[in-house]
DNA sequence: CAAAAGATTCCAGCTGACAGCAAGGTCGTA
DNA sequence: TACGACCTTGCTGTCAGCTGGAATCTTTTG
């Protein structure tokens, strides 16, 4: 299988494969006589793995290690728990800070309604967002 | 007022400033005859502004635009209306998601307590991630 | 056999919000 | 007058995850 029909069958495109395997998330794949890439069935596995990894949140980075923990023919799942806990608490982080800054918008916001445009002529603030 | 009383006093660092006149979100100050930035203290509010609007979540990009319209001396309500509107609903949008992610990595890594680490052995994939 | 599709490498750039460094000019104080 | 602290410009680097282009080569198709 060459790069482009990998790329399809993977719904990604060249460029991301191409960039997979400089950043050491995909392994060199052996060569054609000509140079060309050629994939087994495993690098659509190895893709559609990085795919899920990386809709859980997990970076390039992270997914990497997890792979090459794979390739040394080392347990995952450890590392993976670890990974996976780590993510869980960075998201609840954000999902707190974020449903906070929805508050604040969400008051500025109707702030703005009740507000006189004529009034508005601070020449370095907007009223809706410096009124406190 | 020169640059470092000025990013001492508002908290940011000489960078920040020259990056934001750079990017048109500070005025272009007056220079002393030796070439110095020098700022009133105008410069003091807008840069508490620009924090304001950061916290809020508005891009530096959407700052200067609603600033540009106030250096044109129109009103700019209408137009933060329509950016804090905006961000609002990325926001939302944005904690949905990671609502739905954060499901998503929970019942993956309540998963992984329960797998058995020995048969972790896939080449290609882990099975906490990978085991639906 | 010619054209088009697809492959190769390498280099550059994009977003956002800065930080770091170099090489020099200026200011206040001892 | 020497010193350090501060200022100047300009260029590069950072993080992440790619994307685009140029120039060239190989393979497939009509």
């Amino acid at each position: 299988m060459k790069i482009g029909e990998l790329a399809n069958t993977a719904g990604v495109t060249t460029k991301t494969i191409r960039y997979y395997e400089s950043i050491g998330v995909l392994d060199e794949p052996v060569r054609t006589g000509s140079g060309y890439r050629s994939y087994g069935p495993a690098a659509i596995e190895r893709l559609d793995f990085v795919k899920q990894a990386q809709s859980s949140g997990l970076a390039l980075a992270e997914i990497r290690s997890i792979l090459e923990i794979k390739d040394r023919g080392g347990q995952t799942c450890e590392h993976t728990t670890f990974l996976l806990r780590r993510h869980l608490d960075e998201l609840d982080t954000k999902i707190v800070e974020l449903q906070a800054a929805r508050v604040e918008l969400r008051a500025m916001y109707e702030r703005a309604g009740a507000l006189d445009p004529a009034e508005c002529n601070d020449a370095n603030r907007c009223q809706i967002i410096t009124a406190e």
